[in-house]
DNA sequence: TTGAAAGCGGTACCAA
DNA sequence: TTGGTACCGCTTTCAA
């Protein structure tokens, strides 16, 4: 059985296609009211739905956007296009998930493949737009969106929360309530996006709170799991035994730093204090829950979409600054306050 | 400035439009060695991609296939999500991501959006495709699967594990590991996919080994979260404070039981026992980690995709029941076991 | 209010 | 090996 057509609808009813288009899109002239009833009763009792790829070719318009994720599994990125799928359906855009892998070939592939499908604005997350992609992406002419990433080209709205102060803010919080010998558990030092600046962060915290800052303070991995996070505090452990509180660079890695301390017999937060980033759901589960800045993914995720969006629609826009703010809950001791909120 | 179309390439290398589809179709035939080269490079200048769209129409294949989840946050979703996303660009298709919220009117909506974009297939995750959607189902005339879900409608392919027999193997192991006094966390009775079976299959391992089987021995909520494990936790040990082991419906749960423990200062595993499921990233992370039943999501998600394409191409497929196995952690203490292995 | 017809960007058949 | 052209399903202009 054959997909029915306008034509189909046309011939049925005994109208010209042209009444039947005109009715579809709901242009107010061009048909009489009892027309369009007899006309939409034939399109219901029909089937018809309309080929909205052919009414793209002709419009221009394909009504979707293209996310690239480098994975999608992991809480992350899942509460992130759960806010952009919200938003694209609130603006009637499809949205294409990609999973580059990281890979930049993969990503270049995806993107020809974005492109030939026509689609209206691309949301890139968690991951670096270099110089690599900027021949295609001005092909394109479409508008880009970074979603907690970075872009070396220009032009480019980025949704993110600003990691420096926020690692700032978390370790200030740790000094607030007493604690002066930290340590950091971080990612990657050169990766500009959740490594460098949150690392840079932690360290001007101390700096500005006159307290000692030397580099063996962090103790960094080659990314951001729960693994990491447990060797990352045992090497700690072991140059600092004398540290009381820990900042991590994902709440993974708090619940390693968790799970590690409490396999050394070391107390959360009696000992030790921990405090996580991202605020997952994981957040809520660790044994003492954990302490954490929240960044508000599905938010974010729902605001780069909107952008995006609104971009299409040849608004002007910005960049946005996510705000954030730090979840207490049972992973910090607080001690004596130091004067200073 | 607009983008190019085969016109362009066909005026700039001065050949028909008809020889530039050729080059690009690769049809070997209907064009010169030369005039390829020659044609290839123009297109390359000229930083030509075809259009996707106009192809599409004319072909009478989209290319893109679409999945329906009730949630896509979640780590369930994420992981299905990753392997669905990697058959499909295997099979050289793109794909839709909806949120239906489980909401029958939002999935209808998007049945008939995807219908619109004429997806040439879909994935309808983690729910129960309902008599509900018959008709569009039907109209749209393309392949379904359902992916650890379950369907009203005849003649979908289903790719799940059998949550009965998994949940049957789960209280068995507890049982063979000398456990005689077991209790359940579940979630609603009612919920023909996680709910019912799981429960099945613990009261049938139970009477197997003749062992009691109570009503008031399983605990429900109505969905499967850390929650929700806490709560049923709380009202089992009051109800039934002999149990030494339990079996939970979801990882999240038998984090939640494990934490509900913490606080009341029962061990685990010493005092009680805990099995889980799902295999969640989840499970590796809790303290004690987490003994669970493996289900693989994101081969799931693959295998579900791939079972579609082949649908697409008109291959015969039927239903896939995935292997579940027994994840050995810490969160079981094993005693005297009772005979057969 | 209506319908005929010209495309949108491609593909594929047929003739040259 | 080539090019001309009908057509995919729809929108939109122009005349009727």
């Amino acid at each position: 059985m054959k997909k029915s057509t306008i034509k189909d609808v046309a011939r049925e009813a005994n109208v010209s296609i042209a009444t039947v288009s005109r009715i579809l899109n709901n242009t107010g002239k061009g048909y009489s009211d009892k027309t369009k009833q007899h006309v939409m009763q034939t399109i219901e009792q029909m089937g018809y739905f309309p080929n909205a790829i052919a009414r793209s070719l002709i419009n221009n318009e394909s009504g979707t956007i293209g996310v690239l994720f480098p994975a999608v599994s992991g809480m992350v990125s899942a509460e992130m296009l759960h806010g952009i799928e919200a938003a694209a359906q609130v603006y009637g855009k499809s949205v294409f998930v990609c999973n580059t892998l990281s890979d930049p070939d993969k990503t270049k592939h995806y993107l020809q493949l974005l492109y030939e499908k026509q689609v209206e604005g691309v949301i890139f997350a968690s991951g670096r737009l270099t110089r690599n992609f900027q021949k295609i992406v001005k092909q394109m002419n479409v508008p880009f969106v970074t979603l907690s990433g970075i872009s070396d080209l220009k032009n480019i709205p980025e949704i993110k929360v600003d990691d420096l102060k926020a690692t700032y803010d978390a370790t200030n919080y740790l000094i607030k309530h007493g604690h002066t010998k930290l340590a950091m558990v971080s990612g990657p030092p050169h990766d500009l996006i959740a490594g460098t600046p949150r690392m840079e962060g932690f360290k001007q915290a101390l700096t500005d709170a006159n307290l000692p800052c030397k580099s063996s303070q962090i103790s960094w991995s080659s990314a951001f799991y729960f693994e990491d996070g447990k060797h990352a505090f045992r090497s700690i452990m072991k140059s600092h035994p004398e540290v009381t509180a820990i900042v991590a660079a994902s709440d993974e890695m708090a619940a390693g730093v968790i799970s590690e301390a409490n396999a050394q017999g070391i107390r959360v937060p009696e000992d030790v204090s921990v405090i996580g980033y991202d605020n997952t759901k994981l957040a809520t589960m660790t044994v003492p829950s954990l302490t954490t800045v929240s960044q508000e993914f599905d938010v974010m995720g729902y605001r780069a979409s909107e952008l995006l969006c609104q971009c299409i629609m040849g608004e002007d826009t910005d960049s946005i600054i996510m705000e954030h703010k730090i979840i207490e809950r049972e992973s910090v001791k607080k001690t004596k306050a130091r004067g200073v909120v």
